[in-house]
RNA sequence: AGGCGCGUAGCUCAGUGGAAGAGCAUCACCUUGACACGGUGAGGGUCGGCGGUUCAAUCCCGCCCGCGCCUACCA
């Protein structure tokens, strides 16, 4: 624990105080959530990271904005709840295992065997999985790590099971043969999802001949993938097509294996494109395999699951796809088939986990019925219980969900929840179950006879009930009673499919509630350039790194000064220059606080509080502390107004300025040489150094959700009274007080700052030195800026380097060589020692003029125009 | 092929139907007892192009030109 008598250091070193200002906060408890709280609820589940991840810029932003969420809603008197967990993440974590296992001992995981492999996967996720955990901690995340959760844990496993069974007892669950994308890499089923179209690759589009078998010519047909010809059924022409019209229901010979098909008429088929034949692949082709069965064509699988040429490949079976391919090719070569080629751009599946191309195979696999499950949930927008930030979201997920294809859910690999599904040896069928059944539903055959489906669940299978699976689902818990439905989901647009629809389905399906009420989509962040962060490209910025050097606080902070509501596909540029600009921020409201707490001598806040206890009434205070107080109120508002409609630059923004700007450059500024008085009374100097404080300490509550750390260590600097809580973190945000708002002491600080400031930007240009103070003479048009500009006129010379300063309405011009400009409407007169150089001088005046004339002739023309007048 | 979005100061980006803003960068001056990780001041933009609606358009509409993203089974 810092100890808060002593002085604070010198130079701001975030490392040493974050550290230690978290596992204060964790120690007393002040991240859990407790679900028998009477306060309104604001929960948060994050979204749970790979359990062998490490933090990347993608997570430090989405967890900045949650705990900003978290922490400022906590303050505002919620029972704020963030909850933390790691996802299995079924293929990303085998693969990593697999990779260790191949480099370290030279096995696969075949090797091992089943048990043997998921016993290793468990011990790495042990030594690995609090990894990304710890980073968020370094971070600063105020998460109750109370109700940690991995998706494997035996609870939310539970939820899982009883999530397959019902949809199962439902109907939505069902087991089909169909043609589903395969990673031969992998070795697993793809949901579409999971299979990216990389735009633009170049192939080739191959013509070649298939002979008619009577001998009565050829018709060519145009394929990118030749070698799938050995799985050819059929011709599809299309039916109006003169060119092939008469050749519909004759048979062609297959030139490679013993087989004969026939032409037949389809109007999928684009008479335009290539020779306006298309060769049938139906185990090989989505389309084909649509078209095999209107037309009840035979399903033949060229290929196995490795992505060899499997045995109905006569002399090609074995080889590899892409080698086949070769080998059809200079097979059709040698017969004389080739018919030419051309290039074609065109877009080709790739397994989104190793890159691979994926191939559309024949498989037997489990899906979910998607599509009872997505109407409630396009309800549920359309209804307004779940509102997208930025909103452009809503339409994309409108279009996705009104297109949605049943979901592939079963994986061919040995990391995850296993199916609950028994198939039995006897009967062939399958008993679906909670636990292990002690015999076969449809026959009866005992449970020797019956065996566990080999596949896992796809990962997003557990995923999609992360809302309330963490909270104890399928049991009604007091968890899910208050922290469920969830306030906010904080994700990347990447997962708005994969997870974020689906969560809403299964929110309305098992809870019959939304998950959350908003949806906030953070951008992806990228290099300063806009380049994606790849370790290839070696562009990677590691967060922990960043925080190494500059401190959590920096790092958070430029993530939240670069977070717009930026439109969809727009991403954030970072880089480490924002990380320096926020590290200043820091070191400015270092220094700030430094000036304050050298300035307290003989102050005493309880006193201060009892003087200040009823508002500005009857209380004396000089302008700059009436203005300095209102400002705090002003701000308190529109920082809470931004972050209630997820503006996070915006707060970031108005914190900023508002340290930055108006308490350092105008309020120490101000106080400042009046502090310096050693002649000023007691009381006064209270009010000062109270108004101060008071300030400094609202902007650190103001600024605390953005960075923790550093509104921690200068909040227990500053005095408090004694009824203070221990911590900035149990403080309540700053609300507008209405006591000390006081709008006439903005109008006249915002006079005296414009004054202030054309002077300087005279003395300035006229380059006169600071040694030479100025005279002045500043004429007005009313009496209320004469009275205010009289009053304070020696925060004027002061802060404008003057010895002299006359306030008038009217008057000559004052002798002598002078510079005149206007500061709003108030002219000011600026003698100066030497004569101006005339030439500059009127260029000078030249250049005003003509711009004081424009604005004339436009506000002439403006009142001049009837319809604005009446308007 | 459909859909979404972007084009504003040198750079990165906010923003609004009433003559444009921030941060950084640039230039000048200032080592003033909080801070040179600082202070003061200055320069810099026909808000992608062309039309339309409006009293008024950077903002609304249409087209065009450049980008980016998402969805999709074009063999």
């Amino acid at each position: 624990m810092s100890d808060e008598s002593a002085p604070l250091a010198k130079n701001y070193d975030p490392s040493a105080l974050e550290t230690r200002w978290y596992q204060e906060w964790t120690d007393r408890g002040y991240f859990h959530g407790d679900a028998a709280a009477p306060k309104a609820p604001f929960s948060i589940a994050i979204p749970p990271p790979n359990v062998t991840g490490f933090l990347h810029m993608g997570h430090a932003l989405g967890s900045t904005i949650q705990d900003i969420l978290t922490r400022w809603r906590r303050m505002s008197a919620y029972n704020a709840m963030w909850l933390p967990g790691t996802d299995h993440a079924g293929i990303a974590t085998q693969m990593v295992v697999e990779r260790n296992l191949k480099r370290e001992e030279g096995k696969t995981r075949h090797d091992l065997g089943r048990e043997a492999f998921v016993k290793k996967i468990w011990e790495w996720r042990k030594q690995s999985g609090d990894r990304i955990l710890d980073q968020l901690k370094g971070l600063g995340c105020s998460l109750d790590w109370e109700r940690n959760t991995f998706t494997l844990d035996d609870g939310y496993s539970a939820a899982v099971v009883e999530c397959f069974v019902r949809l199962h007892e439902e109907g939505l669950i069902y087991r089909d043969t169909r043609l589903i994308n395969w990673c031969v890499s992998c070795n697993t089923a793809l949901s579409d999802l999971e299979v990216e179209h990389n735009e633009g690759a170049q192939g080739e589009l191959y013509e070649f001949a298939y002979p008619y078998a009577d001998g009565s010519g050829e018709i060519v047909v145009a394929t990118t993938r030749p070698e799938t010809m050995l799985g050819d059924t059929a011709i599809a022409v299309h039916p109006d097509d003169d060119r092939y019209k008469s050749r519909v229901g004759q048979k062609v010979k297959h030139p490679l294996v013993d087989r004969e098909f026939a032409v037949i008429a389809d109007d999928m088929v684009d008479r335009e494109f290539g020779t306006g034949a298309v060769k049938i692949t139906p185990a090989h082709d989505p389309n084909d395999f649509e078209c095999g069965k209107r037309h009840k064509l035979e399903v033949i699988s060229m290929l196995n699951e490795n992505g060899t040429v499997s045995k109905v490949g006569g002399g090609f079976a074995g080889m590899d796809r892409f080698e086949a391919r070769k080998a059809v090719k200079a097979r059709l070569l040698e017969l004389g088939l080739e018919r030419g080629g051309k290039p074609i751009t065109h877009s080709v599946g790739h397994c989104q986990r190793c890159n691979t191309i994926v191939e559309p195979l024949v498989s037997t696999q489990w899906f979910v019925k998607m599509q009872p499950l997505a109407e409630p949930a396009i309800k549920a927008v359309e209804d307004g219980k779940i509102k997208f930030v930025p909103d452009t979201w809503t339409k994309t997920y409108y279009h996705w969900m009104t297109n949605i294809r049943d979901w592939c859910i079963s994986r061919q690999l040995w990391w995850g929840h296993r199916i609950p599904a028994w198939h039995c040896k006897a009967c062939e069928k399958i008993t679906v179950a909670r636990t292990a059944p002690d015999a076969c539903k449809h026959c009866g055959a005992a449970a020797s006879d019956l065996k566990q489906d080999e596949d896992v669940l796809d990962t997003w299978f557990s995923s999609w009930l992360w809302p309330f699976a963490t909270l104890g689902w399928p049991a009604e818990t007091r968890e899910l009673n208050t922290f469920y439905p969830t306030t906010v989901m904080e994700t990347g647009y990447d997962i708005l499919f994969f997870w974020v629809a689906r969560m809403i389905m299964a929110g309305l399906h098992f809870m019959g509630k939304v998950p959350f009420r908003y949806v906030y989509l953070h951008s992806l962040v990228t290099d300063e350039k806009g380049q994606k962060m790849s370790k290839v490209k070696g562009n990677v910025i590691d967060p922990m790194v960043v925080i190494e050097q500059h401190g959590a606080d920096a790092l958070r902070f430029a993530l939240a000064w670069l977070t717009t509501n930026a439109a969809q596909g727009k991403n954030i540029k970072f880089s480490m220059s924002n990380v320096e600009d926020a590290r200043r921020f820091a070191n400015k409201i270092w220094n700030a606080c430094r000036f304050v707490l050298m300035n307290l001598e003989g102050f005493d806040a309880n006193r201060y509080s009892d003087i200040m206890a009823d508002g500005l009434d009857g209380v004396e205070l000089d302008l700059p502390e009436r203005w300095l107080l209102s400002r705090v109120q002003r701000k308190a508002d529109e920082v809470h107004l931004a972050l209630d409609d997820f503006r996070f630059q915006d707060s970031a923004h108005l914190v900023y300025h508002f340290i930055w700007d108006e308490i350092c450059d105008w309020g120490i500024e101000l106080a400042k040489a009046r502090l310096a008085d050693e002649t000023l009374d007691a009381t006064s100097r209270l009010k000062i150094q109270g108004v101060l404080v008071y300030a400094l300490e609202s902007a650190m509550r103001l600024l605390h959700p953005f960075m923790p750390f550093i509104t921690e260590e200068i909040w227990q600097k500053l005095p408090k009274s004694s009824s203070a809580p221990q911590s900035i973190m149990i403080t309540m945000y700053p609300i507008p007080d209405s006591r000390f708002a006081d709008e006439a002491s903005e109008t006249s600080m915002m006079l005296l700052q414009s004054v202030i400031a054309a002077v300087r930007s005279v003395r300035t240009e006229r380059q006169i030195s600071r040694a030479q103070k100025s005279k002045l003479v500043l004429t007005v048009q009313d009496d209320y800026k004469k009275t205010i500009l009289d009053g304070y006129k020696h925060f004027v010379m002061a802060h404008a380097n003057c010895d002299d300063v006359q306030v008038r309405r009217s008057g000559e011009a004052p002798k002598g060589p002078t510079t005149v400009v206007m500061a709003g409407d108030v002219e000011v007169t600026v003698l100066l020692g030497a004569p101006a150089d005339a030439g500059v001088e009127r260029a000078r005046i030249e250049k005003e003029l003509g711009k004081a004339k424009k604005d004339v002739d436009f506000y002439t023309k403006r009142l001049g125009n009837e319809k604005f007048v009446q308007n």
